[in-house]
DNA sequence: CTGACTTTGTGCACACGTTCACAAGCGGTA
DNA sequence: TACCGCTTGTGAACGTGTGCACAAAGTCAG
């Protein structure tokens, strides 16, 4: 069982083509047989984050009184197409009932237990600024299974003091602090320069997964799961549809003007 | 203007597509034909994305006093493949050297150029509570070209109040607000029950872009460009990956308890 | 029990995104 | 000039995700 891919600082593969340029590979296509792996990895990691977004609807829909959704109630509700949503169902086994929809309880232990959220999964937030004030003061993630059970910072004015009811401890305590609460989830909302040394410090910790905040790209070992939150490139990527709205306006202007001139423009049908 | 109308060659996908310039509309569907959007719309939603990533990294070398940067150097400082990169960088033209690399300056530039970057927008925070006061008070938008213009809450102690030197609107002078100073990006901070409303009125304020932070699915027209930041899927997805790293484990543990007995495990090559 | 009706679960085709591998192109060197 | 090593740009293979369409499987009325 080696390691696979390892990739500390330098990333790339590292081809292991020689010097020639002229190489036959005769190499049979490596076909490796992920066995032990299929029955968990089955499922997509889009079709991941869709789950939890079906479990908050439904959660909605519980406490609304419902007993049973169809997919394509469910299906509206979340935003997707509900051939989709029955795909994403689908993976984690068969709960409906043909004719008649899904039992909103049994959907929601399902998902639940495929998600992991029968057990509590113990936060550490690092970084107490703007944003991690907010993060430790905010009661939604408590309530869903993620109890936030550590604060860390380097500011001596902040150390002690309590933030959402929990005092902030020095930055390095992060260890000892972590495996006290058995911290599972490390969330970083400190400055971009400091991010990757507390990622470090959370992983020799023992922190598998980590929530960045921080416009850094972090560089982890394998075993290590991270998720950015990257807040300028979600900008970003609005500012990419606002001018690609304006570009196709002033096509589609210019496509019109042509048109009016007396000329039919391919693939607009005015009809 | 200069829109990325590839003047060396095409934009280098372009599929079989069948040359446009026919007259006659074939109509082969009811649904509009992509032509004239075709152009804009040839870089992936992903890609775009990673072009962000890139754009940092980059403005970081670029203080670093960095003058060119191979592909390969770039994609690992970005957390990603190589042949990715040079594939996300080709979607917006041809600007690096064989041999050489690319030169910072010029691909800072040219990704800005994408992104609609050249221009500044404007940008309203609504609901300013833990997570919009961070928002507000955040530097690191007005520094990208975001800059923040306008605070709306309905909270008749918050309105007046100035947050990150900007005065909070109250929610009802929305549209006027939002016309008078541009806003081009709206982004929702409000409890989830007040999100809904708040969205539809940013549209029909003009807003055409939203980033959505509270946990609901918001149901925009399809003329507006929605994101979310949905910060219980993140940890659901870490947490899904915690159970399926603890599944993995049982069945390893397992298999390579039945492997000492004697017996190969199927998909475990040794070799 | 039968038949009409509803909704699930999934095979399949297609679109999208990722990765490989290498010719083309460039700068430096003899 | 001719060669050589390096890096880009990209065709093509591959894998993943999406959406359609429909048989299978259930409910319910009579
Ligand atoms: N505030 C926002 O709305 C916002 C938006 C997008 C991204 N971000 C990112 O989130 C991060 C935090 O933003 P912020 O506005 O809260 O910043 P901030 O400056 O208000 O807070 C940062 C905190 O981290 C602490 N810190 C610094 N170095 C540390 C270390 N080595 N270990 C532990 N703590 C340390 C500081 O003492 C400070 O309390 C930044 O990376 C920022 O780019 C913030
Ligand atoms: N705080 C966090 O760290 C965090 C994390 C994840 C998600 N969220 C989500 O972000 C949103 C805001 O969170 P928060 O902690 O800042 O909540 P908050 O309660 O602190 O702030 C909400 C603000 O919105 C204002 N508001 C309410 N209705 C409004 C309306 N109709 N129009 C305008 N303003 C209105 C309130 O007056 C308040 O100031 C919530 O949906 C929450 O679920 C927050």
């Amino acid at each position: 069982m080696a390691a696979q891919r390892g990739q500390r600082n330098g990333v790339g593969v590292t081809p292991p083509a020689p010097t020639a340029a002229e190489i036959t590979t005769p190499i049979p296509r490596v076909t490796e047989v992920p066995a032990a792996r299929e029955r968990a990895r089955a499922i997509p990691e889009a079709a991941v984050a869709r789950l939890a977004v079906y479990l908050r609807v439904l959660s909605g829909m519980q406490e609304h009184g419902a007993g049973t959704v169809s997919s394509e109630e469910l299906a509206a509700a979340a935003g997707v197409n509900s051939a989709k949503l029955r795909k994403d169902l689908s993976y984690i086994g068969s709960y409906g009932t043909r004719g008649v929809g899904y039992e909103v309880t049994v959907l929601i232990e399902e998902i639940e237990r495929i998600l992991g959220l029968t057990r509590k999964h113990s936060v550490a937030v690092v970084g107490i600024g703007n944003l991690g004030h907010a993060l430790a003061n905010y009661g939604g993630f408590p309530g869903r299974g993620f109890p936030v059970t550590a604060l860390f910072d380097v500011d001596p004015d902040l150390v002690g003091v309590p933030v959402g009811g929990l005092p902030v401890e020095h930055i390095d305590d992060i260890t000892r602090v972590c495996s006290e609460r058995e911290v599972s989830i490390g969330v970083i909302a400190t400055p971009p320069p400091a991010a990757q040394s507390v990622c470090d410090r959370l992983v020799s910790a023992g922190v598998q997964c980590i929530l960045n905040f921080a416009p850094v790209v972090l560089q982890v070992p394998d075993h290590v799961e991270v998720r950015k939150v990257d807040l300028a490139v979600e900008l970003q990527v609005l500012s990419f549809h606002v001018a690609r709205r304006a570009d196709n306006a002033a096509v589609l202007a210019e496509a019109s003007a042509r048109s009016a001139n007396g000329r039919a423009v391919d693939g607009l049908v005015v009809s």
